[in-house]
RNA sequence: GCGGGUGUAGCUCAAUGGUAGAGCAAUAGCCUUCCAAGCUAAAGACGAGGGUUCGAUUCCCUUCACCCGCUCCA
């Protein structure tokens, strides 16, 4: 399937629109139209349907340890700044970068370090990316190399003051960029804001800067307490949310795939630390099915388990449901969704402040040296202070809990169906010649429209009918009405906007008060009582 | 962010330094008893801004968006 025929029926039907089009467009952002917009609900609710509002917290379920609670929650977009500085957003999201024009690598404008050096009669700012101990050792290799010396030459190096980050540095055309082979690489330092940021209060100042959030989850950590005492969940138990997250990303592409604003389906997992590796494998299972049980059930759906050098820093275990979109080259994937396991990292940051992995891989609290105190140091960012530990009211037992975090796109999750659903076949027209029919092929529970109704013609009493089981059928799901032309042309729209039966009332109607209902994908037709229209349809698409 | 390409009606395409033509779709009506191309009618476009010019959709510049490749995907 060539992606650009999905995308041209997307505008055409009215599932995808570029954002602000009459203006030209906006790169990043896009609109769902009359159909997009209920594909799109029909897959939030099935998701919240599923996870949430049906999930059983009775049964052991397959693959799960135990059973296990679910609840959701709605938080807003903007919350307290200091819930990014806690949850490392701010520091990883919020930085000046420069950019080497030659290497075309970006390094943070504050963290690469360098010293003044002067050979040759020039002086350079050498840098470095090098771990603080291979520092000194780095900036003297890189040194050589800029002036083009051997290691013999070491003593023709004068070095001038003490290594310093490259914010220090004026004339950034004297630096000697990590990897390059020429001094003035670099780019002037350039903000790189991957959160949006915004101002809170009528009278804002820089002082009231917030943002609107890059992801759902923090949210639900920071209400970890609310929901445990006013709810009377207890662990395991799973908090649910839907929203919209907003990210600057850097190269906006392929179609929707790449949003900067974007809708996420989360669910945080809160288990006891034993149990987190086998809640972490029922998750990642558990949420693999869901897509295959709606209709991505090809090759073109994968789990893949991230490999150990992949992890996050937090992160004892990820696993991403890949898709294998069109507009990526052969054998390359695209998330759908990723399933992490988090360990304490998120709960511990809210009560401790920011965390950062010291030498042993151990988390611990991110410190800064004091002004004018430099033997002495404070938290970065400083957490709530607020107790979010979990106490076992039958074993007594007091401990932060482990957190399973299966995190959905819920745009990427409908560009994915729609990628699955388009379907090109050739069906015969009214003279038996064989045409071209594009057809949807969306799961019922998905379809914007789950039945269309039609006279076969637009008299003999037919359309009275007709409308009578489309008001019947209104009442229960999305239902549409059509009498304009010949009966084929108004199959072939529906099959284009992947409405899954067709309802015709004919000339036997009038006699035997029977209706055919048409599928979509086989095209087979069987009679059915008027009466039992609503009853046959909603059995099919529920 | 860099390099290359593209931008005319809802879609697919055409022509032109003197303000654009078609097919399909859509709309209204007719005809139609089961899978889009029977008939009639009316409607609809040069991505945006600036420049050159008597005059720009056409030439130039800028910008926006999309596509391809690299980078990025935190």
């Amino acid at each position: 399937m060539e992606m650009d025929k999905l995308v041209s029926l997307c505008k055409r039907r009215g599932f995808l629109f570029q954002s602000s089009e009459i203006y030209g467009g906006l790169n990043g952002f896009w609109d769902y139209g009359p159909l997009g917009v209920e594909l799109k609900r029909n897959l939030k609710n099935a998701w919240w349907q599923d996870m949430v509002t049906g999930h059983d917290d009775l049964a052991t379920l397959p693959g799960a340890p135990s059973p296990y609670e679910m609840t959701g929650l709605d938080c807003t977009i903007i919350m307290h700044p200091q819930v990014w500085k806690c949850s490392g957003h701010f520091d990883l999201f919020c930085d000046m970068m420069v950019d080497c024009k030659e290497t075309k690598r970006r390094y943070r404008y504050d963290q690469l370090r360098g010293r003044w050096v002067e050979a040759k009669g020039q002086r350079v700012f050498v840098t470095t990316t090098a771990e603080a101990e291979a520092e000194g050792e780095d900036l003297q290799r890189r040194a050589l190399k800029a002036f083009n010396l051997r290691g013999k030459d070491a003593d023709q190096l004068a070095w001038d003051g003490d290594v310093v980050s490259l914010d220090k540095v004026d004339d950034l055309s004297l630096a000697y960029a990590p990897e390059a082979k020429e001094v003035g690489t670099l780019t002037e330092p350039r903000e790189f804001n991957l959160m949006f940021k915004t101002i809170v209060g009528a009278m804002g100042t820089a002082d009231d800067a917030a943002f609107l959030r890059p992801e759902t989850a923090q949210g639900i950590f920071v209400n970890f307490k609310n929901v445990l005492d006013s709810s009377r969940v207890k662990i395991p138990f799973g908090i649910a949310q839907q929203g919209k997250s907003f990210r600057n990303e850097i190269t906006p592409r392929n179609f929707t795939f790449r949003s900067r604003e974007f809708e996420q389906m989360e669910i945080e997992f809160f288990c006891h630390p034993n149990e987190s590796r086998k809640w972490y494998e029922y998750w990642r299972d558990r949420r693999m099915k869901w897509y295959t049980d709606l209709g991505l059930a090809g090759e073109r759906l994968q789990l893949r388990e991230h490999d150990a050098d992949e992890l996050s820093h937090y992160s004892c275990g990820t696993a991403d449901i890949e898709y294998a979109f069109p507009f990526l080259p052969e054998g390359e994937f695209g998330e759908l969704e990723g399933i992490a396991h988090r360990g304490d990292f998120d709960l511990r940051s809210h009560m401790e402040g920011k965390l950062v992995k010291n030498a042993e891989g151990c988390l611990e609290l991110e410190t800064v040296p004091i002004e004018g105190h430099p033997d002495r140091t404070r938290p970065k960012y400083k957490g709530s202070g607020r107790d979010l530990q979990y106490r076992d009211e039958v074993t007594n037992e007091r401990f932060t809990p482990h957190v399973i975090e299966p995190s959905a796109g819920a745009d990427r999750g409908a560009l994915a169906f729609l990628c699955e659903a388009y379907h090109e076949d050739e069906q015969p027209d009214d003279k038996g010649k064989m045409q071209t029919r594009v057809v949807m092929q969306l799961h019922p529970r998905l379809a914007p429209i789950k039945a269309a109704v039609f006279p076969l013609v637009k008299k003999d009493g037919m359309p009275e009918i007709a409308q009578e089981i489309y008001r019947g059928l209104k009442k229960k799901f999305p239902a549409f009405y059509d009498e304009k032309g010949a009966v084929g042309r108004r199959y072939r729209r529906q099959d284009e906007a992947g409405t899954p039966y067709c309802i015709t009332v004919d000339g036997q109607t009038l006699d035997d008060n029977t209706v055919t209902v048409r599928d979509r994908d086989s095209l087979e037709q069987w009679r059915v009582k008027v009466d039992d229209v609503v009853a046959e349809i909603e059995s099919r698409v529920s």
